[in-house]
DNA sequence: ATATTTTTTTAGGCTAGTCTAAATTTCTAC
DNA sequence: GTAGAAATTTAGACTAGCCTAAAAAAATAT
């Protein structure tokens, strides 16, 4: 059973290390959990003494097929929580991720169940983020950003990369949602900004924007 | 802002206090939250220091206003918790307790009000114990445990003791259920069992049990 | 009213998780 | 291929929360 630290820490580098399939550096991680050098390398230790990492010193880490697994459980609970805050109790897109942070800890195999169910057994996020199931399974669609596009494409959104709380209003502003249909009419070679039809309205938007925006095809 | 150990130590404190009403010894504190009386002391100290009891060495702390406010604050979420847990994903009466206990630390006071929202306001939960609102207030409907009142008598159940979990199984089973109409029909002098009609069934319960079921009236 | 028992507090030590500063290893440049 | 820079680890210290054992205060019994 892991801590509540020590459960973050997992997290954090299963996705540093984009799923599992990069080594992460101990200064990376110690960014990510806003903590110095020196405390990630106690964590660490912990972590790959219990199996959950593997650990070359000065070299970082990896995640075990143990630690995956232990990652995939509380990524599922975050983005359970996440849907349901949106689809059940009516936040909004960026409210939602603090309080899942808290949410995801909590202890309880029956009650993931039971939410799970309650929710209709959904697949992605509110962002489109797919939620694993209870084997840790991940239905992956294929998802390419925007701004790697060219004009004429046409597509549906399929997720947001939900970093920023500023971009996700803007985003939610314009109605850049998964699951919307979308459609590149001109891309500007000097800069990479593009004109695309977003439902009935046509949008101008910049390559940052683009760059968060992952669609289909 | 209290940790997760003085938010657990306060609830413990006000309960003991039966609402803030008696003086709590720190024996009885250590036994409730089954630690030893040095640790309890420690903590005692910790939350005089912050003024959410007040304490007079060897004879015990009260809540101060501060306090009882903050303890009725993580009851409300314990027992908004309770409600959503069974009404919402279907757990049962004895199932939610443990699990409640984690939810009410959660920090957020914008998910409480749209808990609350999403469940229509509650002013009870499922073992009818009262939930304080925003302000901590409470809707006290008055309780009279049943082993209290004699042949002829007829009301509503408005609570249960939520003690013990094979109690709350068995209430569950012969549909001892806060709102339920009850009416005693006969009691033995001798060990104070009784006979009750509950719904359509004549029952016979011990005066073990007849203390935790609490009615109107 | 004093001796004994019970309760509570204090003293000191432990672990988890954090930090700073120093030591060590690896990387990079010439 | 070695010097300096950058990254990482180690050493040692701090707080929160817990413990045991000893000391102190209060309650009790004769």
């Amino acid at each position: 059973m892991l801590s509540l630290a020590e459960e973050n820490y997992l997290k954090a580098i299963y996705h540093l290390s984009e799923d599992g399939t990069k080594d992460v550096l101990t200064n990376a991680l110690a960014d990510s959990m806003q903590t110095k050098a020196a405390s990630a390398t106690d964590m660490i230790k912990k972590l790959s003494n219990k199996k959950f990492i593997s650990y070359k010193k000065y070299y970082g880490v990896n995640v075990t097929a143990k630690g995956k697994s232990q990652a995939l459980q509380v990524i599922r609970k975050h983005r359970l929580w996440e849907t349901f805050l949106v689809q059940k109790l009516g936040f909004t897109w960026d409210e939602v991720h603090e309080v899942a942070e808290q949410l995801e800890h909590i202890k309880s195999p029956r009650l993931i169940e039971k939410l799970d169910e309650f929710l209709g057994f959904p697949t992605a996020d509110p962002h489109g983020d797919p939620i694993p199931d209870g084997d840790g399974k991940i239905k992956t669609k294929p998802h390419i950003p925007l701004d790697h596009l060219n004009e004429g494409y046409r597509g549906v959104i399929v997720a947001v990369k939900d970093s920023d709380s500023d971009l996700l209003k803007y985003l939610d502003k314009i109605g850049a949602t998964p699951g919307k249909k979308i459609q590149l009419i001109s891309k500007e070679a000097y800069d990479d900004s593009m004109e695309v039809i977003l439902g009935d309205q046509k949008i101008f938007i910049s390559k940052e924007v683009s760059k968060n925006i992952l669609v289909t095809e």
